[in-house]
DNA sequence: TATGAATGAGCATTCATTCAT
DNA sequence: AATGAATGAATGCTCATTCAT
């Protein structure tokens, strides 16, 4: 019975947390870190301003917190390895349709976590540790195997492992930039997503001209 | 002699100008919009507080002046068009090097504008009528060109140059991310642009592969 | 329990609404609107400056605030309705009482509302709505019976009604700025009430002088 | 020829000064005292901020000028002198005529001088010594000679001269008060004042009824 | 544990006054 | 004498944080 009662009660402690993380993202999200004001963010989770603190220490700690739950690698991740036995066009069609796929609000997550990485070293080189690099590293695998299969060309592994994310995340914010009206809304994802693969398999160039 | 002091009354007008945009310039780029201060401000360009409304109505005046005065689409687009007679591989190499060799702080007032373009609807559609569809028309007007002689495969234009820009923007911030330490900074300057430019134009595959 | 729990709060809200309105009045009487500061307010109540806003949007919300709840028209109305069935004597010089026996207090607020009057449209409409219109109303009816009773002149209603609220307006400023110095605060006031009284009913030329 | 030089540059001072003079009446009558800025008033008398400090130690001090130009008793104690051998009737009827059809302008400053009177003892003395007690002084001369010649019945000289200013003053303010629409507005001038001196000579009531 | 009133440091902005030209 | 840029103190207002209930 205690067991239960303490179960319950941490269940709602999950839950309250919860609330506020979700409640935090928004606010941070739509206003950035500075401008997003505690009372607002209390008001959008239904909870009394104070009710924060009992959480958070404080303001940045609560945006540190967000990061955690909404900023990680595990998604992109799990495309990259489930992929390994598909074939590569499959792969690079699965990822650039995940990352377009989005909505804004992850993108402003996204950029709000940039504006902010340069005011905190401990934040950055902590996002480097827990999202950028499992990525990269991920990606450094898989490009190993095809350059060594054959498929790819001798790429510098590296470099083009940051060249495919920093594609996707420029791609995720000229979408943005442009809003409705940009052609990465107005055509039919397949088609912005068919066209961005073969990009990245053959660039741009007419194909064998060598040949 | 009269016309002589008017000029000179100019000049120092533009010139302290100049020092407010420019400490305004890397106090916003320092701490984002709305944690930067007016205090800091014209701490940095060595003036009293009061003197920046002297010259700017208030702080988002001063914001946008900002970003006016070092967010401009011209060396771009310039690059673009001396390059239409060149051939496609110096272009790229070109574009690819003017981006990633410049320095952080413009990197960081480029993310700040980003993170306050969609608080701010005007700014937004003015940023893209100055800047990105000036430069989006160019690189258009160029992939046509390739495209109808050849060089290109036929290619979804909107798309391509879409994907252009966003690969310059998020190599640019994949570069700021992992800092110092990260290939795209560790690795020699032409060494990055040959892989880019190589991606570009070929994509990763193996070429001719149905050849 | 739980109810007295609220009506508890609410009567300590009403407390502190109170208490910031009388330090408003005071400070707002003693320096006039744009002069007063928020801070001297705080100190005069004795609380934070914030505080201010928990209570009150901003200085013109609480401005308008201490207006309303210290420039009514109940009392000078009451005193008009009540008399109704006296004799004219009696209500003239209990109104005159009234208006000159004030403090100096009031006489700083009315001043004060009448020199913010012609800065603030709604405001001045909403004064004339709430507070001149209906004593001018009551004035009138009362005006009106006593010349069809043919106990008065048969005198322009509207214009007579405006000579009596002129009259005590002014005699509240001339005792004012003549001070503690001046005949109408020298003199005891009963004399005064009385001779204000008998100017009223007969003004000062000679009665019957063609009987 | 030097002294012409000086006279033609005292002229230039002074026309100079009632320049500013009249620009700060405007200003300060429109917006108050602490409310009016150094800056309108430079801007509407056509001179630069600057220019004020050379003839005026601070905005203080212009206040004070300005209401000794524009606050004199010469026009009313004028008013008054000339009258004593008039018929009373005309010199009520001159004197409510007088004040009633000044505009809204003069109602003003009046109010803003009240309205600072206490704020500075030394301003209040002065204004007492300078415009109100001559004014009464000359009121209560004239009110003397009527009740000795047996024109006005044996009322307090003293109370019947502030009743005589109260009512002006009232009058004055309630009529800005109402406004465009009010009664003392929206009829004929000489009506009001035709009823107001009937209210003077007789009160309201039914005269001779003792008779 | 949740609440929300109270706090006061901090900020953008204004403005009287000064002073070099 | 006139100018107007520069100054910086002062102000209204916001908001993260605390704490009594």
């Amino acid at each position: 019975m205690k067991q239960n009662k303490e179960e319950r009660k941490e269940n709602i402690t999950k839950q309250r947390q919860e609330q506020i993380l979700d409640a935090a993202m928004r606010v941070f999200s739509k206003r950035g870190f500075t401008a997003a004001t505690t009372s607002e963010i209390a008001q959008t989770a239904g909870i009394a301003e104070g009710t924060i603190y009992n959480y958070y220490k404080n303001k940045r700690d609560l945006f540190i917190s967000v990061m955690h739950r909404y900023i990680v690698p595990e998604p992109i991740i799990g495309l990259i390895q489930r992929a390994q036995t598909e074939d590569d066009s499959n792969l690079i069609s699965a990822l650039v349709n995940d990352r377009l796929s989005r909505d804004f609000r992850e993108i402003d997550i996204f950029l709000l976590l940039m504006s902010e990485l340069h005011r905190d070293k401990g934040m950055r080189q902590q996002y480097l540790e827990d999202v950028t690099n499992p990525i990269l590293n991920e990606l450094e695998k898989y490009l190993m195997s095809i350059v060594s299969s054959g498929r790819a060309r001798p790429v510098n592994i590296e470099v083009t492992a940051r060249i495919l994310v920093g594609l996707m995340i420029g791609l995720v914010i000229v979408k943005k930039v442009e809003g409705e009206q940009g052609p990465l809304n107005r055509l039919p994802n397949n088609e912005v997503v068919s066209e961005v693969t073969k990009f990245i398999l053959s660039g741009f160039q007419t194909k064998c001209d060598k040949a």
